[in-house]
RNA sequence: GCGCCCGUAGCUCAAUUGGAUAGAGCAUUUGACUUCGGAUCAAAGGGUUGGGGGUUCAAAUCCUCCCGGGCGUACCA
């Protein structure tokens, strides 16, 4: 429909001057009785032509040629809305290219063998992943899926720091808890990690090798450990709600292949760095920001600011012509300085994308749980996905846009997740996959040579629902909104249930019959493709 | 103080990026199964979009000033 639109109107700015080299936008009018297109043009160009938005969309539509089987008919609507119906015939053809296109249908290849890197998750191995991280994963994967939809070659990668302050204190909660099932009387910090899993790893320490270790010299040794335990655990969780990341990168190889010694290098060399009460400087004022930044400390020991600007040129030296960055709101003071530090070094920042996401606030019984990793007062995303299901964490994670504070209500998604949205998406799906079995039981079949008996409104409701599909496809992923996606779903669902009600499928005349089972196969098609891109399932039974 | 995000129905949130009568779910009230799945559908109530001012044909959306909340504002990450 669109693109028939855009053509007819090319068409037409040959022959009307002021329609040439602007762009003309078309949107679907939130009212049924509004067209199936609509243009605001004619109010646009109001002001410059210094002509009434009615008198332009007159001359308009008296000029506009357009196919009378395809368009029925073209209105103009006060203050100078040009809307446009669709022939029921034309858009029913969409069913046909939807059962062509199978699981093809909403892909692009607008961005096709385009290499894109998408870092998330990236929380350092201290502990088990949280509730709050699991914004972060599902929101990063669904946006890697988006990506790829539209043609991006997309990896995943997970980055984190194991080369500073925290790990070593990491290491050290796991020392002092093994020295305490050895016998020796400790005096556990208040700032290091309470958890039980710190125990849990110190204790493993001990059956494996006894008391016999000489603890003051191993603390790399703890530290090892301690990560390669807490990431079998946190690969292990993600696994659990269908994340695979390509790669893991960490800090530390930074220093082992020089990138950070070769970065200070060039810092000094473009004079970008200055030494000031024993500390190095980053000259960020120069670079638009607010003020100069430590990198390297009196102590000797580089700020977060150094390796992570080292690390986002190896994004760049890899090859990526897109870079996705997701953060929690608490990164939202710190990007800005690695985005300067790569620009400073001549890297094209606008293939940078950082996308920062708000907090989730746990209820539970009414009140916000404070989480944090240090004190152990955190709900593991495992434990919540033990009790609601992958399908319901990821859903409810994406159904809201990124920039609104997320209120997660433990006692809401426990007790009643048969009332998430989730499941109304999911029922739909199950329900034509329900169908179909009969209509095969039955040995009906389906067929596209009768679709002009298509001609209800909740019908043509529906088809229209499921020709936007694509269209959201491409919005949502350009404009990195995910939750459209979720919305989406959820009014194909809500068109697909009134269908159900008011058209039978069974039991009508057969060539009517066999146009409908082509529509429930269409509209299980994008059911499909949806719930793909948003990594849940598409259960054929509930 | 400064920076980013948010404030929309009783609650949780949308709103095609400036469009036409601001929409869903939950909750409340009321209807609909001897026929394809009632985890559904239909209907009702519920709003000065935090408040004031401005920009224009048109503002929840943009600008400005207040009010309220979240996250930051390190030689932590």
């Amino acid at each position: 429909m669109k693109e028939y639109l855009v053509e007819i109107f090319n068409r037409l700015s040959e022959k009307i001057d002021y329609l040439r080299n602007i762009e003309i936008l078309f949107s679907v009018p939130t009212q049924l009785g509004h067209g199936d297109y609509s243009t605001n043009i004619a109010m646009i160009l109001s002001k410059q032509l210094k002509r009434s938005p009615t008198s332009i969309a007159n001359e308009i539509v008296q000029k506009l040629q357009y196919d009378s089987k395809i368009i029925d008919k073209v209105e103009i609507a006060p203050p100078g809305f040009l809307n446009f119906y669709f022939k029921s015939d034309f858009i029913n053809n969409i069913i046909k290219t939807i059962l062509n296109e199978n699981s093809n249908y909403g892909k692009s290849e607008k961005y096709k063998n385009k290499k894109a890197l998408v870092e998330f998750v990236s929380a350092n191995p201290t502990g088990p992943l949280t509730v709050g991280h699991g914004r972060n994963a599902v929101v990063g994967d669904t946006v890697a899926n988006m990506l790829e939809t539209v043609g991006y070659n997309v990896d995943r990668e997970y980055y984190f720091n194991n080369a500073g302050r925290q790990m070593r204190i990491l290491a050290d909660s796991v020392k002092l808890r093994y020295l305490e099932i050895c016998g020796e009387k400790i005096d556990f910090p208040e700032d290091y990690y309470q958890g039980e899993y710190i125990k849990d790893i110190a204790q493993k320490i001990y059956d494996e090798k006894g008391k016999g270790l000489s603890t003051d010299k191993n603390l790399e040794y703890f530290q090892n450990i301690a990560e390669t335990e807490i990431f079998t655990d946190i690969k292990n969780t993600l696994k659990n709600i269908g994340i695979e990341m390509d790669s893991f990168y960490n800090e530390y190889c930074l220093y082992e292949n020089k990138a950070i010694e070769n970065l200070l290098n060039t810092f000094k060399e473009k004079e970008l760095s200055y030494e000031k009460d024993g500390a190095l400087w980053f000259k960020l004022s120069q670079l638009g920001q607010e003020a100069d930044k430590v990198i390297i400390k009196s102590t000797g020991e580089p700020t977060y600011r150094l390796p992570d600007i080292a690390y986002h040129v190896t994004k760049y030296q890899r090859g990526y012509e897109l870079l996705v960055d997701l953060f929690g709101s608490d990164h939202n003071a710190t990007y800005p300085d690695v985005v300067a530090g790569v620009k400073a070094l001549g890297y094209d920042t606008t293939k940078l994308k950082v996308l920062i996401h708000q907090f989730v606030t746990i209820m539970e019984k009414g009140s916000v749980v404070k989480m944090s990793t240090r004190k152990a007062n955190f709900i593991t995303l495992d434990e919540l996905i033990n009790e609601v299901g992958a399908d319901v964490v990821r859903y409810f994670f994406i159904m809201r846009s990124i920039h609104s504070h997320l209120n997660f209500d433990l006692e809401l998604a426990k007790k009643h997740s048969d009332e998430n949205p989730v499941f109304y998406i999911q029922y739909a799906h199950a329900r034509i996959c329900s169908i179909l079995q009969m209509t095969k039981e039955q040995e009906l079949n389906s067929s596209i040579e009768h679709l002009d008996l298509l001609t209800t409104e909740s019908e043509q409701v529906l088809i229209k629902k499921l020709y936007k599909f694509s269209y959201e496809v491409l919005y949502s992923t350009e404009n990195y909104e995910p939750h459209r996606i979720a919305l989406y779903l959820e009014e194909l669902a809500e068109s697909f249930h009134k269908f159900y009600t008011e058209c039978r499928v069974i039991g009508v005349e057969k060539d009517l019959s066999e146009a409908r089972i082509s529509l429930c196969i269409a509209t299980r098609i994008v059911f499909r493709n949806g719930f793909k891109i948003l990594g849940i399932n598409a259960p054929e039974r509930m």
